[in-house]
DNA sequence: ATTATAATTGAACAGTGTTAGAATAATGCA
DNA sequence: TGCATTATTCTAACACTGTTCAATTATAAT
């Protein structure tokens, strides 16, 4: 009775290569896994019960390893806070500021629901602390006061979040429309323009600039409106 | 057999006067029931099944009158929205916009997590709405460019929505910890403070000015860094 | 009193994160 | 090799979540 039970093969979602193939399980290999779901399936499909499916395990087992659920998507903000890199540190304050926002915002596209992940974790891990010392530093011997600095790194890291949220529900929306009904150009995006004009004239007037979008230089902009608003701030007090 | 049931008294949460007592159910009912368990338990809190025990009713007759929970949700933002006032619209521009916004944080101010339920609800609703139509018609009347007044709106409103979050975040916390330990005076706000100093010289410095803070001032500097920086982005271009 | 309609319920479905205790696999030691 | 110890994993359950459907009860109309 009871016979040795070997561990099946599984559906490894990913036999990419390296990684040993079933070893008994391990935070990394875990980590492998949420990725690989995340970024097929997104955050809200991302289950215990779905990672230890992929893993060829049950949810139980996981929990050998970690603590519970929100561990995991803290090392995952933390791993995605560890990919931004910083731009060279002897060019002028602004175009630190730019490129290092570019920066977080091209590692941010690169995890699904990055934003939520981001947002729905606290930031005190190391990697994600270095970008608030950075900014601060950079902030600070830039000239501002002190007592500014931390609410001018707050602004500029909610309109990344913001931007970047707004830019990937959008494009995944119409992703998702141009692979429904391919063709038929230029889906209607928001449905802004199909609002009564009598009643909201200016907002279906302007709906139309929010169907084509420039997101990188949408996104140039606003940085340029942060920088440009705390330099007249800085001057004026 | 079958003897008519006579609903019970059942704890009605609130007994305030109004509002019949136990008249059928209705949807403002379940609105009041549910704004009520927002304000003492909070969004976590509100669940369908906690909802239908404040009204004495069991969960699936609340889908007779509503179709989902998003609805009520919405329901909610809209309420919310329908609360903020717009300021006179002779006032110079600059002085709109910060009386809009300062109204409106005051109304979000009034509502628990009202934040989370802005941001997780569609804003198509008609006061929803209204606030942006509004907002587009000040900027176009100030004279800013048609193309760049949604992102104008846009980020205020970030601004706006990520400022209120954290000031009740730390508020919040503020006082679950003056009512756990009152005295002991300054709780040590952040984390911050207890960083390694050598590592984060600039987070550790600059910790204290997270721990006592006028709100209303720097919500105000914030506005004030987003209109100069529109102002001095109009100017150039 | 009987029929028609409005409102509510019980019970279930398919999920969620998480835990305790039993079962199994891997390992060290004699 | 056999045995005992440790390292993992599993089974089963708990306490939730939002939601649906058929059956039941309450209310009103005839």
């Amino acid at each position: 009775m009871a016979r040795r039970r070997i561990r099946p093969p599984a559906a490894e979602t990913d036999t990419s290569a390296s990684e040993a193939l079933h070893t008994p399980l391990d935070r990394s290999r875990i980590m492998n896994a949420v990725i690989h779901l995340l970024q097929t399936e997104g955050l809200d499909a991302l289950s215990m019960r779905k990672i230890a499916d992929a893993l060829g395990v049950k949810a139980a087992a996981l929990y050998y390893h970690i603590k519970d659920k929100d561990q995991l998507l803290r090392e995952l903000a933390e791993r995605i806070g560890s990919e931004a890199a910083f731009p060279d540190s002897d060019l002028p304050w602004q175009e630190q500021i730019r490129q290092w926002a570019m920066n977080f915002r091209t590692t941010l596209h690169r995890y699904r629901d990055s934003v939520r992940i981001m947002n729905a974790t606290f930031a005190a891990s190391p990697h994600r602390m270095a970008h608030i010392e950075y900014l601060y530093k950079v902030l600070v011997e830039a000239g501002f006061p002190d007592a500014q600095v931390p609410w001018m790194a707050a602004m500029l890291k909610n309109q990344i979040y913001a931007f970047v949220d707004e830019e990937s529900r959008l494009t995944d929306r119409a992703q998702r429309e141009n692979a429904d009904m391919a063709g038929l150009g230029e889906a209607q995006a928001h449905r802004f323009e199909s609002l009564p004009p009598d009643r909201y004239p200016h907002v279906t007037r302007l709906a139309s600039y929010a169907t084509s979008v420039e997101w990188d230089r949408e996104f140039r902009f606003g940085l340029d409106v942060l920088l440009a608003g705390f330099e007249s701030k800085w001057k004026q007090e």
